[in-house]
DNA sequence: AACTATTCATAAAT
DNA sequence: TATTTATGAATAGTT
């Protein structure tokens, strides 16, 4: 995609080398913000460049994604609901075609439709035989009911359950102070440009 | 690059965003796979899909590079040879560039420094005594010890402990997740101000 | 899943 | 180093 079809190999010049790695970096956080945007998709993308610095893009972020990766890699065995591509430097992308899969008609039945209008942060229940990544979701709809009007968990004691609570609150009123903060929203804008 | 344009807004017709899905993802692991090869990079692409199923890519794996990504969190407060890009919605704030503060120091005093690199929101501590709005706070900077990993309530039993710490591990992605969603900040700062 | 009109990404130039 | 532009590559809509 230049003036020139380039060959994909390594490049020596030093130089082009950097100028290269930054603008394809760029490109490909890009690609992955949109893929999120467009499919809801959660991707965490770690890049150590031959220089040997990290730069790194995550939606919502890296450690969350790492975390559900690592704690479903425990559960994998059991129901198989993952792939992994490796990319190896002899490989060639066009075997890795044959290994797709035909079944993707999960698209997530338990959370409430995406109407674009308000966003609760919310328990679906909290349930310790639930797989961890289930037990809270994101709930997207028409609802002001927010978890901290739910009922949390019964048999805590009514001391620890009222102190669970008020910090709940408590941080859900942060969160509102942070949303409205206009320095946060300009850090994190700032975090994707500087990432360029 | 296609017949039209489109907007990068989430796609509500499951078909069609199954096949986007599908093809972004291809597209996305290419790129890297090239920039793998031109650069001699090291990159790790972690993709969670709306219907919940991991797709990822690794050069050389998603595990080696996931491994030295933890490796290097544990010490990135010390050397600083790290960069994270979370990502936020790059349309509308473009016209907030404007101010650059000079004054930054109101973000609580007990935090780190403000970067533009990271951002945690955490506690300060967890203490009764202190002022409601304080216990809780909002952390700019370089550090990734996020509150959660701070001491909470010693007293808890720890069962609950564990579970109140969890629980607030997930709020916090959801909360990532909702910084990083020009709706959600229009719901909310609608929701802020219809309250005064 | 394959095609192609179009938009997008980027190699080279500036 | 940043910006521009010509061109190759990715993909949205179609079949």
């Amino acid at each position: 995609m230049g003036r020139r079809k380039i060959e994909i190999k390594k490049i020596d010049n030093k130089n082009y080398l950097k100028a290269t790695f930054s603008k394809r970096r760029k490109g490909l956080f890009r690609k992955a913000a949109e893929l999120c945007e467009l499919s809801g998709a959660e991707i965490a993308i770690i890049t150590l460049s031959p220089g040997g610095k990290f730069y790194n893009f995550g939606h919502p972020t890296v450690d969350s994604i790492i975390a559900r990766y690592c704690g479903e890699e425990t559960s994998c065995t059991l129901n198989d609901n993952h792939d992994s591509v490796s990319h190896g430097d002899d490989e060639d992308l066009e075997g890795e075609k044959e290994r797709e899969e035909g079944s993707t008609d999960e698209i997530d039945e338990e959370n409430e439709p995406i109407d674009g209008r308000t966003l609760s942060i919310g328990f679906s229940k909290v349930d310790e035989e639930e797989p961890i990544n289930r037990r809270m979701c994101l709930s997207i709809g028409f609802s002001h009911k927010f978890w901290w009007e739910e009922p949390i968990d019964e048999d805590m004691d009514p001391e620890t359950r009222d102190k669970y609570i008020r910090s709940l609150k408590e941080l859900r009123n942060n969160v509102v102070w942070m949303l409205n903060d206009r320095r946060v929203r300009e850090a994190y804008a700032k975090d994707y440009l500087s990432g360029i």
